[in-house]
RNA sequence: GGACAGGUGGCGGAGUGGUCAAUCGCAGCAGACUGUAAAUCUGCCGGCUUUAUGCCUACGGAGGUUCAAAUCCUCCCCUGUCCA
């Protein structure tokens, strides 16, 4: 990729920084150049909350709009009623309508954090139930359904996997979709003069399909541009922990989490993702390169990376209070013991409450660890325990029976609990 | 509507009357080594407890046969393949 120079701004910036998977145009650099373009990418409200590998697409997005373009952040309310098939082995089970809107709300909500939308001119938020959920179905049939060949439609990999593949069919709903999703951009260039669309790699047929309908319907053109999916160098999907995945949301996902998510990041794979998630420009993120390769247990880049990425989705307090507490944590000092310490710790790791006369009173580790999550189970935490996996205000505890009181509260009204390496639980002593 | 195949733990996938809480792989958890990295090695990996040749729940659902069922029978639900 290397060798190629782009003029447009945006196309050179997703290039060097990784996005680019495939373009539908050789000259997209001169499609980008020639004027200012309205971009969209659609987001599935499939879930309450975006989650890392969804921030590709919103990265790139932001991106094209701090390069002069237009961007549509398009929240799928729609399409999200009935679900794509693309990437997924197995048909899914409906989302309820109430459910796909309270999800879109809160992907809606994420999704602005990113963009300027304060006037349409600069960025749109959309949300496709608008349009679709209103379809009549005959209509559409005749009026859409007519420039779609199934035959050319049963070859997308989406459908011919789960058509090929014994024990997974596909629904008539599903095998639907791209034509929701065509529409979509079709109908979004007809309105809002959309004339791109981006998505993941497992987009490029949706994309097709509507970059085909705009041409025979509207004899406009229009382009695509798909983006690598992410895996970690170990092939792990990224962007999913132990528990599952690193939601956007707080609530969901912790800012401190997501801040030691991203401190985990092995090497092989933190300059990777200091392009894809960080708006660090090229000579920053090459410095970091060269620190981690000089000094890589410094871990500059991972640090790096880790607050540019928690700040930018949760602002520089969230930043601030997370790295203090990851350094009381994990810096070289004793185990914390300050009132200061605690305060500062509280709310930012998992924290849970325990009536003092309920410690007094003696707790069994093994319910303590259960109650502080981190253990399963009472066996799970018996079986952490006698592996040597926990540990109480850091100290390591390796007697299943171990019983848990006042004597045990060494930090001021708090006990630190921790399982393995790094996952700690404050416990605040009340009452 | 019909014929056939199938539904097993987070996933994949064995098991086809007792020795099955269920081989194995992946994922996960913990230990060792380290840099809160990677790789590697070790242990764990349904729940409960008095940790035991212990109890409970579990192999799509509901019944049944049997001393005993994930395994056999009946009905139902779901999925796939093919036929009309």
């Amino acid at each position: 990729m290397s060798h190629l120079v782009y003029k447009d701004g945006l196309l050179a910036e997703l290039a060097w920084r990784g996005f680019l998977e495939s373009t539908t145009s050789e000259d997209m650099d001169a499609f980008l150049c020639e004027s200012r373009r309205t971009i969209y990418i659609g987001f599935d409200p499939t879930a309450a909350s975006l989650h890392l590998g969804s921030l590709i697409p919103v990265m790139a997005l932001a991106h094209a709009q701090r390069h002069g373009h237009r961007p549509i952040a398009l929240v799928g309310g729609g399409t999200g009623l009935i679900g794509d098939p693309s990437g997924k082995a197995t048909e899914r089970t409906l989302l309820t309508r109430e459910k796909t809107e309270e999800n879109a709300f809160g992907i809606g909500r994420q999704l602005s954090k990113f963009f300027d939308l304060s006037s349409p001119e600069r960025g749109l938020m959309l949300n496709n139930a608008e349009w679709l959920v209103s379809l009549n179905l005959i209509e559409f049939l005749r009026d859409t359904g007519k420039h779609f060949s199934v035959n050319e439609m049963i070859k997308r990999d989406s459908v011919r996997i789960r058509l090929e593949e014994r024990d997974q069919g596909i629904s008539y709903t599903e095998f639907s979709y791209m034509l929701l999703q065509a529409y979509d951009f079709f109908y979004l260039a007809q309105h809002h003069d959309c004339t791109m669309q981006m998505g993941g790699s497992d987009q490029w047929g949706n994309i097709l399909s509507g970059k085909d309908l705009i041409r025979r319907v509207l004899a406009r053109r229009s382009e695509g541009i798909t983006f690598q999916l992410l895996t970690t160098s170990t092939g792990k999907k990224f962007g999913k922990s132990e528990e599952g995945a690193i939601w956007l949301e707080g609530s969901l996902t912790s800012p401190y989490k997501m801040y030691q998510y991203w401190l985990q990041t092995s090497d092989q794979d933190v300059v990777r993702n200091l392009k894809l998630f960080t708006f660090l420009d090229q000579s920053r993120i090459a410095e970091l390169e060269a620190e981690v390769a000089a000094k890589p247990e410094g871990r500059a880049a991972q640090r790096a990376l880790a607050s540019e990425c928690t700040a930018i989705l949760h602002g520089a307090d969230a930043v601030q209070a997370v790295e203090g507490a990851s350094r009381l944590l994990f810096g070289d000092a004793e185990s914390p013991v300050s009132a200061d310490a605690v305060e500062a710790l509280e709310g930012e790791i998992p924290t849970s409450d325990i009536p003092f006369t309920e410690l007094a009173a003696g707790i069994a580790l093994p319910d303590l660890l259960l109650r502080a999550g981190l253990a399963d189970s009472k066996g799970a935490a018996r079986k952490l325990i006698e592996s040597g996996g926990a540990y109480i205000n850091n100290v390591r505890e390796s007697n299943a029976r171990k019983v848990v009181t006042t004597e045990d509260v060494r930090m001021p009204g708090a006990i630190l609990l921790r399982s393995g390496k790094k996952t700690y639980s404050l416990l605040m002593v009340r009452g």
